[in-house]
DNA sequence: GGAGAAGCTTGATACAGATCAATGGTCCAT
DNA sequence: ATGGACCATTGATCTGTATCAAGCTTCTCC
């Protein structure tokens, strides 16, 4: 486990510079910038690049013909996405806030996996991560309570992005509704309830920045 | 594309004697017998093989503490499961019939994919198609009502194992509501309400044998 | 700095699906 | 053949979350 893909277990931090063990590919990457609410890519467009996150953040998700949305996974800072392995994307990319990204062409690095197998295994360890997240998730949509979603997805956050014991959420409660097969009512519930129970705190004006006050009480409260 | 992973498009139909591009591995698999209930590993365990159902069928689940269960996947003729690229299973795996297993052990395995770029890359292919199947099934749990679920599986089982026309399930109506994130009576009730529209039809005694009767109009059902 | 848009919370009500409950069928094992 | 363990259906009721609605705050951009 070499390459940092949503911040799973095993992973481990990496400078920027690169993408993982796929700089094996000597591939210069570029980067390029999206405005906040842009598509970096739609679903079924075919997969000519992946990304990994330089700054700001972006969501990946899939609609149903009459626009129910179901987001699969937020991208952070360091996190690399729309790594298909097809042809095309299966799920449309956007950016949340204002974002900028590193990319590189895909058929290149498909090319040189053919011939370099650590190009190749570390695909496979992005691949499994992805779908390590995309089995707990389905737990989750599945099978849990309204709070207990909201409490994972706080405690998720908190193990990808606290900085300084504060949680800056960059997705409004739309996106995270979206993200736990919930409303942004519900949502909005949930969080608080745990504030009026003293296990989050908020910070400053806007209802963003989060506080987590009691990670062992909120860890209880997710099965 | 070249293995039968749970069916998925891409896939093509191979002779039961190999476990896929793997048989380049050159490992000897052995058969062994479970049956009905009975596991065939258990969440965290050591994952030390992997698996090809030979007859039969089996399902792959997590549980909450309280008994809460999500199947994440069936298993049936010819799918190849207990492939996690790490050191432990993250499902628990039973038998939901009498079934019959092809298993090579795994660290061999990984052993041949560092060496040979095919076995890589056919693991890369495995694991790709795992991942979509439960991307798909993400939106499937966290936005889709019971009777878009319902028609969904169908369309599923449709796909993957009918046979002479007839969809000959396997799996109780637990099994399916606990992979639909629904209850046994929910499913009853859309698997009747189908009924009642002519668009399924049962066959013999048993209420595991389902004939569609109008694909067209159950696709319509499945946005 | 003011107007409008977006975002968040909170309350009232509705409803899809869960839960509780009863019945009948099938398949074994004895 | 009989008893009992599943398994599935169907009905009645409950409830968690969605939906509808209102109001407030904070941004954004003339």
């Amino acid at each position: 486990m070499f390459v940092n893909v949503n911040g799973h277990p095993g992973s481990r931090p990496k400078a920027l510079g690169e993408l993982g063990e796929l700089s094996r590919a000597r591939i210069v990457p570029s980067e390029f910038r999206y405005n906040k609410g842009t598509e970096i890519y739609g679903e079924a467009e075919p997969a000519d690049y992946i990304y990994q996150v330089v700054d700001g953040a972006a969501r990946s998700y899939k609609l149903l013909s009459d626009g129910r949305r179901q987001i699969g996974a937020f991208h952070l800072v360091g996190d690399i996405f729309g790594l298909e392995n097809g042809l095309v994307h299966r799920f449309t990319a956007e950016a949340i806030v204002d974002t900028t990204v590193r990319l590189m062409k895909r058929c290149s690095l498909e090319h040189v996996a053919e011939s370099d197998v650590f190009v190749a295994l570390d695909l496979l360890n992005m691949t499994t991560s992805n779908l390590q997240h995309a089995e707990d998730h389905m737990l989750l949509l599945g099978r849990k309570t309204s709070l207990e979603r909201v409490a994972a997805f706080l405690l998720e956050m908190d193990r990808r992005l606290t900085a300084a014991g504060v949680i800056a959420l960059p997705m409004c409660r739309r996106d995270i509704a979206d993200y736990l097969g919930l409303t942004l009512e519900t949502v909005s519930r949930a969080l608080s309830y745990l504030h009026g129970k003293g296990i989050l705190g908020f910070l400053g004006q806007t209802q963003r920045q989060i506080v987590l006050l009691d990670r062992v009480r909120l860890a209880e409260l997710d099965l």
